[in-house]
DNA sequence: GCGGATCTTGACGCGCTCTTGACGGGTCGG
DNA sequence: CCGACCCGTCAAGAGCGCGTCAAGATCCGC
């Protein structure tokens, strides 16, 4: 299933799109300013992003290239503004396509689907974030402030498992039997150990961690951004 | 150099289209009916196509078939039809973007760059950049301040597979895999043996790698230029 | 058959990671 | 109010992984 993220701040474009596009089998998400469709983006890791330009907080080429600093999904603009110079500045911010409203809606699907095909061969990447370090699971691969961040094999391991079960709580035995083996029960001091050590690689406070949480007697939880 | 090649029945918008797209650093050829298109396409194997679907001898959507069967070029169609059943017809034929007449020389020029840059990327740009060593992976060939440098079949697996993994981590299980066959799994001597020679033949300073890295206990990652 | 290049194999030292133990503070229940 | 429990933190020894050097084995063109 394609996932489609679709920005504008006129409810009834908004649910235009929204119906025909899913409609046509798109899983589709919305935002409607700029601010929203950037952290919706990162959320959900659209395949494709339908951008109006109109929006009320942010100028669209910030936008675009906000999206652009971080992935190649194709990016096709709507707007109301029908002159040369918006259109040149919007494709070369970053998009793949430029409509000028009114449109009509059969055009814009004919559209999207030649994006689509177009930029459908690449697999986005999983890219998690945690408070203002990047981390991708895939590339083993953790920015920080522009900064590499380095992980031991043992950090990766327990950072891998509780980030694949976001918001989830994963129990002391799970971890250890994850990591050191199915005869590790009662090491806790090992995780201890090593979620202090992930704690002041990534957290902003290593002291008060905001999503690497402890949960007394239980377990460890990952909590994404709210 | 872009190979762009213009398809136009009508002189003077073809030779507009060529002086600007030449100005702008493409290189260009032309046809003026669709039975020249497809020869033309097939004799210089253009990277970009932009073609009129006003031609006289063919349908546009068969020229865009025919060219779709074999090249994956993007094209950038030119119309006088604006009706939005001839636009969804020559996208679902394959077309990459669809502009009508009379039409902004700026912003087509921008809308060839925006499908360039996808395009573009596809066809594989062969050439790597190491520091201040050039790869050519397809013609197996580096060159290293004007001086050639000689790689051994071995270390040419090797490299392929981290250059083609551009910033992500390769295991050393993978590495072993790929190079040596499914039953080397613990032989990372060979591994320190051959990346330490690949360094001294790529690396400016080979004790200190900046692209060629080690992750102690997990691989090797190829790092891009920053 | 000979010589050079390439691939395999072994060994050693050093730095970093993992392991392990201990201490103190916080919380909760008795 | 006190003790048990759990967690965060620090410290230090052990062990492993990596880079490096060296030498024997194997392949190839001439």
């Amino acid at each position: 299933m394609i996932k489609v993220l679709v920005v504008d701040d006129e409810p009834q474009i908004l649910r235009a799109l929204r119906i025909n596009l899913a409609a046509h089998g798109y899983e589709v998400s919305t935002a409607i300013d700029g601010a929203q469709a950037l952290r919706q983006a990162a959320a959900v890791l659209p395949d494709l992003i339908v951008l109006d330009l109109g929006l009320p907080d942010m100028d669209g080429t910030e936008v675009i290239a906000g999206l652009r600093g971080w992935t190649k999904a194709p990016i096709l603009v709507l707007s109301g503004r029908a002159a040369s110079t918006d259109k040149i500045a919007a494709l070369d911010a970053g998009a793949d396509d430029y409509v000028t409203k009114p449109f009509d809606i059969g055009e814009l699907l004919a559209r999207v689907r030649a994006v689509a095909r177009r930029g459908g061969g690449e697999p986005e990447k999983p890219i998690t974030e945690l408070g203002d370090a990047v981390i991708d699971l895939a590339a083993r691969q953790v920015r920080r402030a522009g900064e590499q961040v380095r992980l031991t094999p043992t950090e990766w391991q327990l950072l891998e498992i509780l980030l694949r079960n976001p918001g989830k709580l994963v129990s002391q035995r799970e971890l250890l039997h994850r990591v050191w083996g199915p005869s590790y029960d009662r090491e806790t001091n090992y995780l201890r150990q090593y979620m202090a050590q992930l704690r002041r690689k990534l957290e902003a406070d290593p002291s008060r961690p905001v999503h690497l949480l402890t949960e007394p007697g239980m377990g460890y939880r990952f909590r994404p951004e709210v």
